[in-house]
DNA sequence: AATAGGTAATTAATATATTACTAATATCAA
DNA sequence: TTGATATTAGTAATATATTAATTACCTATT
């Protein structure tokens, strides 16, 4: 059988960790988890969203984020509307206050990608992007 | 700043994603976790390891080790011991009803492998994880 | 021998992941 | 319009992730 390390998913999850240790140290100075700026990230990029789209586009599954949601905000960073046409779905938005956090932090985030690039290469971040992208799409 | 899908960390967690869609099924239907098939396989591959060693091969913290391997031994895959030379130290080690249930997967598991590869092509698969290994490697 | 400092594993507390299930609403065919 | 079915969000239960604190043991120094 395939050693042990050569275990696509293993090396991905190695890679993932290897990568957060460039960004965690910021988040965990603001009191974010991952899972939180992830959340935030994609409601400033989209404005707002509903929450499936919003779990597909974070990659969580719908009961991680309602406990996601409900922790920001009880911090005051998001808020929540039904919408018009179809009472099942729920909107998410960010507050003014998550914005302020967003455009605090954003420059802070973009240098620590600057350091993590000069560790790295540009060139070989966009041939790896290019790779996971096609992977991300693929299905059995 | 950067848009939300060029996020490395998001592209590696989609990659892994759909990666796992190729051989999560096989694991479900055998009632084991990713975590718990990680930590067998790597047992497996060494034959016995520290809790500690374990830990850092199979890309987990300490205090998640300590509930799988809890969990693993309630269901009779793997057993403790304490090292003779350092009392601190926990020596974990594979069962022969674990050795059965992991040949018996392994082939299987190769078959997914196999699969998957048909779907993404071996060259790429190769690149990729050199690329992956290189950035494990990296420090912040 | 006694103590200070270090390490390995564990526990505690909280956050998230995963699967199964439920409640409410929407859709569509009969 | 009703009744079957599908969809969305959420709950429940269990497994894992994460940080901090604890316990037991080791090591070196005094």
């Amino acid at each position: 059988m395939r050693k042990f390390e050569d275990s696509l998913p293993l090396q991905l999850l190695k890679a993932r960790e290897a990568t957060m240790l460039f960004f965690r140290p910021l988040l965990h100075e603001n009191s974010l988890t991952e899972q939180q700026w992830r959340v935030l990230r994609a409601l400033y990029a989209y404005n707002e969203m509903e929450s499936k789209e919003l779990a597909n586009r974070c990659c969580l599954l719908s009961p991680s984020l309602t406990g996601i949601l409900k922790r920001l905000q009880q911090q005051g960073y998001v808020q929540r509307r039904k919408s018009e046409e179809d009472q099942r779905r729920t909107i998410i938005s960010l507050t003014d206050k998550a914005n302020e956090l967003f455009q605090r932090l954003s420059p802070e985030v973009e240098a620590s990608y600057k350091a993590f690039i000069e560790r790295y290469s540009e060139k070989k971040l966009n041939e790896l992007m290019e790779m996971l992208k096609e992977l991300s799409e693929l299905e059995p």
